[in-house]
DNA sequence: TAGATTGTTAATCGATTAACAATC
DNA sequence: TAGATTGTTAATCGATTAACAATC
């Protein structure tokens, strides 16, 4: 069977590094199978929508059965591309670049820093976690050297348009944007936004509008 | 008219923050009136999606003349309860809470930081922008003497359970989780997660599928 | 007034849930 | 085999878009 031609809808995707953790967490106790209806009951979400959405891949599952915990686990990591070795490099070595760089929880999916850029010269040298800071003027001398997939961009929104063109013209494939801007580029790169402040007013306004108060 | 009856969806709600940061560059640029037509032209959404989402809260517009600017954007922030002076504090001075700490943003959509814990006694008394880290201990003498709205939880996923609890039962309002794990908490609180490697999975998904490469 | 644009209803589209035959 | 549970179709629900009368 071939699953490739259906458009999976964002939500799903979204919902799948969700499954992953949950799945991941059956492995580590032992779990070997389990019913959609059970890991429906441990997620706070349907059956039907773990089976339709798992079904947007492939049949995972087997009748009377349910599904093989470590299969699955493995198929969604590869379906989400975390086997590929993606390389990352952040640029913008101020306090939220040195946390992320710092989390190390981004390995254990796949992900490799390779790099961290940063304009201040005096930050350059710099070791963080092994990885020394660079010039942002070397970022095309380091594209020549290496295979780098992902831009993580914690930079204030003033210099982002520029240096997102500059590595979507490298042809980086993908960036993770937390600075405070929307971005809009020329060329081919799939973008994910992290808007803190968002999210924020986001609770602020469950807050306000909470019935209770 | 009262518009408080209508339950608006977490998908308009969602929205609102990036119609806030629009309307707050509207505002710099001393733009003083825009149509949804205008302004769905440069947010890269519907007309219709902005004015059915605006009239959830009530009819801000003006037949044959649009909104203006500055009284939309205060609407909004209202709505979002960014006029409230909600406080903060942080839990886990780590290098996720550190950069929290160090993000000037969140003042300046009047949020107001008034607190930083950890469990490591090492860090107790050290300054972070003048808020000095206090011991988990100190947790409940300071709620006796500070309302505490927000609680910003930058700590592991092993202790969040218990703390989460723990801040509940003081009466917090809200909880910004930041760490790998869902709460599931007995109490009337307000929950937004902020799962990091869920979203890098959800980019690493899109980069894989991606049909260039 | 005439033109513009909202507020709001109706139509469409997509996502979630329910149901059940297939099958392990 | 009988029971359990999937894969998948059909029904429902909700969100988005289109249309247009109201009105500034």
């Amino acid at each position: 069977m071939f699953y490739n031609d259906k458009k999976v809808s964002i939500a799903v995707v979204r919902r799948l590094p969700r499954y992953y953790r949950y799945l991941g967490e059956l492995l580590k106790n032992d779990v070997t199978r389990i019913s959609s209806k059970e890991l429906s009951e441990r997620m706070g979400v349907t059956a039907s929508q773990i089976r339709q959405d798992l079904n947007c891949f492939g049949g995972f599952g087997q009748q009377g059965y349910g599904y093989n915990v470590e299969y699955l686990y493995k198929e969604i990591g590869n379906i989400l591309g975390l086997y590929n070795g993606y390389t990352t490099i952040i640029i913008g070595a101020g306090n939220l670049g040195r946390a992320l760089a710092n989390h190390s929880s981004f390995e254990k999916r796949g992900f490799r820093l390779i790099g961290i850029f940063d304009i201040n010269r005096d930050l350059v040298g710099e070791e963080i976690r092994g990885i020394k800071i660079r010039h942002m003027d070397e970022l095309e001398d380091f594209f020549k050297e290496n295979r780098v997939d992902i831009g993580i961009l914690s930079i204030p929104k003033e210099g982002v348009a520029e240096v997102s063109q500059r590595l979507v013209n490298l042809g980086i494939k993908g960036l993770w944007n937390f600075s405070y801007a929307d971005l809009n580029l020329e060329g081919d790169v799939e973008i994910e936004n992290v808007h803190l402040s968002d999210s924020l007013m986001t609770l602020s306004y469950k807050i306000t509008q909470h019935k209770r108060w």
